[in-house]
RNA sequence: UAUGCAGGUCAAGCAGCCGCGGGGGCUCUUGGCGCCUUCGAGGAAAGUCCGGACAUCACAGGGAAGGGUGGUCGAACACUCGACCCGGGGAAACCCGAGGGAAAGUGCCACAGAAACAAACCGCCUAUGUGGGCCGUCCCACGUGAACGGCUCGCAGGCAAGGGUGAAAUGGUGCGGUAAGAGCGCACCAGCGUCGCGGUGACGCGGCGGCUGGGCAAACCCCACCCGAUGCAAGGCCGAGCAGGAUCGCUUGCAGGCUGCCCGCCGAGAUCCAGGUAGGCCGCUCAGAUGGAUGGCUGCUCAACGACAGAAUCCGGCUUAACGACCCGCUAACGAA
């Protein structure tokens, strides 16, 4: 428990590691996001996979979607559980989404899916004694 | 000074907080964690259109095919750059030009027009040949006549000046000339050839000559010069597992393991080899990732949401995209003073 400080897990580094989240796990989703997830007891860790496609837009515009999905997941990182890999999957209306709201419309919209698939570890804060 | 040019710089700025990637250092028993420090996108990083480095493969020499380049000189070739030449634009500064060859051949030239490469629609001519009509002259003959002449209508023929079409119709203007005309002749201009001079050269200037018949070669083509193929997913190193080979061992356990030795126990496999998959490392950088860092929030200022846009082996060029701000130099027509 130790181990995992307070910043960002691992990532899914794999293309095979993307395949098995797609084809195993859960999936929900808005009309900005798509979440998948799946529990992989392997690791231990909480794994993060971005997925934002050409149709987004271009270099810039995706590294920007990028930017703030990692830094959106970084804030509800503590509120997983362990041992999972979760893949996002921005849409085209992303990009909209994030030039009209900014962090806090990405933030947002993660909430709203994170809630609708019940990954929340709910009212679990003793991860974190300060 | 406005205007217009040419070259160059920047690519909102500052502060605070929270983060991210690489390097270095400190702490630490190792790994790790933590802390400190430093560096961290562009002028186009883009398109991937050229060239080079680099890498692997191929390679005696020559040719063909294919591709590229195309005023000259220089930087070894090419690309490109600099200077210059020629043509075009501009008042100028300056800008633009795939700028070799159309008497080697083939092909194309829309619409319009007679015709787009060798011709004649309208038109001009009757000098020349020939047919008809009329008139006149001529006469041993007075005519339904020969010959000659004139006028006129044709045919053959001559012309390309003028009209008209077009982006383009085979030089322009003037005079002479002719039946009418025409570089047919002459003068000047333009073009071509040739000679001389200047220049490394593209070319320029001058003299002379006979007057030469369109455009397109980013149409095929011809000429000159250049070019091996593939590209960092190049390529190099390490290397699980599975299968393969070699050696040793396998009822008498004595190879091997527990363990450095002895005993004891377990015990059917053990060790090595090259190739090489998954995977890893290098290539890969004073930005240097390999699911890919360079960001977010707040406040203030300029301003009024701040353009185009994100490195992927490196370097040089080309092309394309795009708000603006600034610096330096040049030009000064019209207009203002």
């Amino acid at each position: 428990m130790p181990a995992r400080s307070s910043r960002r897990g691992r990532r899914l580094s794999r293309s095979a590691e993307f395949e098995r989240v797609y084809r195993q796990g859960r999936s929900v989703a808005n009309r900005h996001l798509v979440l998948y997830s799946f529990p992989n007891e392997s690791t231990g860790e909480l794994r993060l996979g971005l997925s934002v496609s050409r149709k987004v837009g271009g270099a810039v515009e995706r590294n920007r979607v990028k930017r703030l999905l990692r830094e959106a997941f970084d804030g509800v990182a503590g509120e997983l559980g362990e041992g999972q890999d979760i893949v996002i999957v921005a849409r085209p209306e992303a990009r909209e989404l994030a030039d009209s709201a900014g962090l806090s419309g990405i933030e947002s919209s993660l909430g709203e899916l994170l809630e609708k698939s019940g990954l929340r570890r709910d009212g679990d804060r003793e991860g974190d004694p300060a």
